[in-house]
RNA sequence: GCCCUCGUAGCUCAGUUGGAUAGAGCGGCGGUUUCCUAAACCGUAGGCCACAGGUUCGAAUCCUGUCGAGGGCACCA
């Protein structure tokens, strides 16, 4: 619909510019785009055309706005239109038109608002990417969450996308955690154990869990008699997987699974990320140089060496990136790059990176080197997710791992709930740091937004038990005369579902899931608006058969949205 | 010192990628249930869009600077 119009005023905007003569190439004509008013009288979309075109000829806007509407074609679905303001052309569509758009919803159902497009971009959508060394937090679950819905939104929106969870599982927060368990397998089998755990270790109660899990699939003598280096990379693989046992359930509990989790030792063990800066050494993009110290910040340790330096400055980096340590091994930076690579020789259009805000100062290295490599601008598109700040009550939680007053992701799941966890998730963007209040969350009242939208869907299912107890049956969508419904109460629902395309369309295009659950709010209120003032079930036939099409479509719309974000939609409540 | 994000009602946040009179929820105050779910609805009060300049027909939105909050800044991931 809002396509349709808009190229109709983009033809009519090239035929006035063709009027003006030569110097005006239609080709370069500004680009139509239409809002929806804030304000009901100013129409159901409005156009701003008239005024960049006044700069251009050199006429008053309110003169070309009038001559665009003497040229303009439009389809029949626009019932009139008019100048405002300083040049607003504002259009009014059909009330019919409008409200025939229930009968495609209740017929496309859960596609409705959505794309398929079987030949659309490939995205790897990146996101949680916790390291294996212990429970996740509720910050993982923020980004857990929106990157599962942002690429439910995408997959709804055309793109065949795939979820991926990078396991960090090299580097020397591995060697802890294998020394870590390996110092609870020996405590929980040794009569009368001692030691302090070393310095630096993980003091969790989950290591231990997992120690116990490992000794009883695996015989301590046997592991002790081992050599020290072959048990250190049995129990580092056996520590790994049951770290990511362990996250993956969490995962689970929140509804959320992924196609493919990739390990970062495998980009080591195959020789890729060597082998990738071999390659760019002989490309010239990798040098021997010695970095300055860092400013502002106090390293005592600073000591200038040459190290492998990538040119990421050649592509709008700050300072060069070393990718390997003072030790030879290749730097985290190293394997990223060779993680990045690795998904775009696996043929991903678009890689989507859902990452922690703390991870900010990383994004301009990696598109460097992925425009180093690849030529590609702006790859990986990276999101970054603000940080939350967990309250009880309105007080601070202390998160301190050392203090034992460590809240996990999971302990809040249980508590809360996965749905309201979820939903309090999306509704801000992710720039925005945000308040989680275990008390508010698990509240089901008004302060809880989970509740309002599950509330309207759970009401309308009432509604419709209701219809068909009193004897209502409803009508083919497509039978159903949509006339009655000319209250602004139900004018406001119509116009809220004939946005929702868009809505998604937005989501999906500027990476912004947070607009579903918005939409979703507003939508909601409408319904209860409207269930406060109009009753569906009424006497009257035809009323009761055009209030039941519109709650149906509601409802179903409601579901669609829920589903997107990974919330669900309760008959009842 | 440099970079990134943020600053909108008492609180938590929207604001359609520069548009028309800046909007919701919570909290405050006042109302609504013989009636399809009151986990709801209606009304009302509440604003120097942090501050100061600039860009233009037009700025909460874009640019510069200041202040404030958070994050980041080689050999961690």
């Amino acid at each position: 619909m809002k396509q349709q119009l808009e190229s109709s005023l983009q033809l009519a905007v090239e035929a006035l510019l063709a009027e003006h003569g030569a110097e005006h190439d239609p080709a370069h004509a500004p680009k139509v785009l239409l809002t929806r008013p804030k304000i009901r009288e100013h129409g159901d979309y409005s156009c701003n055309i008239a005024m960049p075109l006044a700069g251009i000829l050199g006429s008053k806007p309110r003169d070309i706005a009038t001559r665009l509407l003497e040229l303009v074609q439009w389809p029949p679905s626009v019932n009139k239109t008019d100048i405002a303001g300083p040049g607003f052309i504002n259009i009014h569509l059909n009330e019919t038109s409008e409200a025939s758009i229930l009968a495609r919803i209740v017929a496309q159902g859960r596609e409705y608002g959505r794309v398929t497009d079987a030949d659309g971009p490939s995205a790897c959508v990146e996101f949680v990417s916790a390291n294996p060394t212990g429970p996740m937090h509720v910050g993982h679950g923020r980004g857990a969450v929106v990157g599962d819905a942002l690429a439910s939104v995408m997959a709804a929106r055309g793109v065949r996308v795939s979820r991926e969870y990078y396991i960090n599982d090299a580097g020397a927060q591995i060697g802890k955690l294998t020394a870590s368990m390996w110092f609870r397998m020996r405590e929980l089998s040794i009569a009368g154990f001692d030691e302090e755990l070393p310095e630096g270790c993980y003091p969790g109660d989950y290591v231990v869990e997992g120690a116990r899990q490992i000794l009883a699939e695996h015989d301590f003598a046997a592991l002790e008699a081992m050599p020290e280096d072959e048990r250190d990379a049995l129990l580092s693989s056996l520590s790994i997987d049951c770290m990511m046992a362990m996250i993956r359930d969490d995962l689970a509990a929140l509804g959320i699974r992924f196609n493919t989790y990739f390990s970062e030792r495998t980009l080591h063990d195959s020789g890729a990320v060597q082998g990738l800066i071999k390659q760019l050494r002989n490309d010239g993009k990798v040098y021997l140089g010695t970095l300055p110290p860092p400013m502002g910040k106090e390293v005592d340790d600073y000591v200038p060496v040459e190290q492998w330096l990538f040119r990421t400055t050649d592509y709008g980096d700050d300072v060069d990136r070393p990718l390997a340590k003072q030790d030879g091994t290749p730097t985290y930076f190293a394997a990223d790059i060779a993680y990045h690579a690795d998904k775009h020789q696996r043929g991903f259009e678009r890689m989507i990176d859902v990452w922690g805000a703390d991870h900010g100062g990383y994004v301009s290295r990696v598109q460097a080197a992925m425009q180093a490599l690849t030529g590609r601008k702006q790859q990986p598109e990276v999101v970054l997710v603000q940080m939350v700040n967990l309250t009880r009550d309105g007080k601070p939680v202390r998160m301190s791992k050392r203090a034992g007053t460590f809240v996990t992701l999971r302990e809040v799941v249980d508590e809360v709930g996965k749905d309201a966890v979820r939903f309090n998730f999306l509704t801000r963007r992710v720039e925005s740091q945000l308040d989680f209040d275990l008390e508010t969350a698990k509240q089901k009242n008004d302060e809880n937004p989970v509740y309002y939208v599950q509330y309207a869907h759970a009401r309308v299912c009432a509604i419709l038990r209701k219809a068909g107890e009193e004897g209502h049956v409803a009508l083919p969508a497509a039978e159903v005369d949509v006339s009655p419904l000319t209250s602004e109460e139900e004018r406001r629902l119509v116009r809220d579902l004939l946005a929702w395309p868009e809505v998604l369309e937005q989501a999906a295009s500027r990476l912004e899931p947070y607009r579903v659950a918005t939409a979703l709010m507003q939508l909601a209120q409408g319904l209860h608006s409207f269930y406060h003032k109009h009753r569906v079930v009424v006497d009257d036939a035809a009323t009761a058969q055009a209030r039941m099409l519109l709650v149906i479509a509601v409802k179903q719309v409601l579901a669609n949205g829920l589903e997107l974000l990974g919330v669900d939609s309760p008959d009842r409540m």
